[in-house]
DNA sequence: ATTATAGTCAACAATTTTGTTTAATAAAAA
DNA sequence: TTTTTATTAAACAAAATTGTTGACTATAAT
């Protein structure tokens, strides 16, 4: 609402988003939200009359960043693999800034309703699943429903960084040590999802 | 603490894993767990002096259990393949039930520190490492670091069962569409686990 | 029968969190 | 210069959440 742009909103929404989606802090309250970006309570409420107006901002831009980057990549008109290639980069980059932004989309739903999204449309992962489904008929991924392919992509990049911290203390690695496993992984998950 | 044991306190924590693990509503309070427990919020502190009492009980409790069973499993004498199916079933069964533990115990880390869970030891995970680095020797799946096996195997399964919710929508597929394409995930998994 | 224990309930107090308001400041615009 | 606008600060009110207490009931043990 203010006329001139002075980036402090910007600030706030960047506080919380660091808050919320890269330190996993869920319970997060307009005083910490506050603290982080190193500013007044009121400061918020003057640009963000609730909370939830606040949190459902960041929410939902961050839905739209995201899937923009993913449609393009799905829009590109590289070859497939290297599509594929793109897709693991763009998902890769922003879970590795934001490790948390999925966790909280599911328990905001979980708290809040399935409103917060359901304006998300299909868009072009139709297309997508389409060429998934010739490069299977082409014989180059094997068969089966399509939709396992792009599950199959997230769940196995993204898993391991979400429960980082608990796979860390499961398997007894420093977090250096584990650090350099989750490096591996692009070029391993690469060649399974590839694997015939 | 009560010298006769009349269920009540495992009534109060079945419901707070309920509310907390099952429906993913990670920001219950004492008011929402006693509501579900169909009791009054005094009967909660009658049992567990605090709120953090509880949910560390909770915690603790499932993590034994769950861990416990997966080490069963982990140490059983069944030759490697039937292994890894009753880890798959073992573990697809917990998540079934309770989609949201491991989201919970993350950002439980997050919030509170890693103390929570201090007590992990590795105990037969790093026994069961070596037998796939075994298989891995005998040409029976890709060589990589074991520890991918494991990470690999926990990803495909519970990743798609966490984000249920999210994915719906962006598949845009009924919630008995999405359920029947998890179902297909186990026999999926596998084929990809031991895929060379 | 008396006593200890399990369990419930309502009321209360303390604390945390949220949201509002009002006043003050500073800078840009008219 | 006057006026608007952005921004901050402090104080306040309202609500939500948590934790405590004491009274009350029922039951089992002594």
């Amino acid at each position: 609402m203010p006329l001139k742009d002075t980036g402090t909103d910007q600030l706030i929404k960047a506080a919380a988003k660091r808050l919320l989606f890269s330190e996993g802090k869920l319970h997060a309250t307009t005083q910490d939200i506050a603290d982080a970006a190193g500013m007044n309570r009121s400061a918020l409420h003057y640009y963000y009359r609730t909370r939830d107006q606040l949190i459902s901002q960041v929410f939902q831009e961050s839905m739209t960043v995201l899937s923009l980057k993913l449609d393009q990549a799905m829009l590109s008109d590289h070859p497939f693999p290297k599509k594929v290639d793109e897709l693991m980069d763009i998902y890769l980059t922003e879970m590795s800034e934001f490790p948390y932004e999925e966790t909280f989309m599911v328990t905001e739903m979980n708290r809040a309703g399935h409103t917060l999204i359901s304006k998300i449309k299909e868009g072009p992962v139709v297309s997508f699943l389409a060429e998934v489904a010739a490069e299977m008929e082409a014989g180059n991924i094997e068969k089966m429903n399509p939709v396992h392919f792009l599950i199959n992509l997230f769940s196995l990049l993204s898993y391991p960084i979400i429960m980082s911290p608990l796979y860390q203390q499961f398997f007894q690695l420093s977090k250096n040590d584990f650090g350099k496993i989750l490096a591996e992984r692009k070029e391993l998950v690469y060649r399974m999802l590839f694997k015939i």
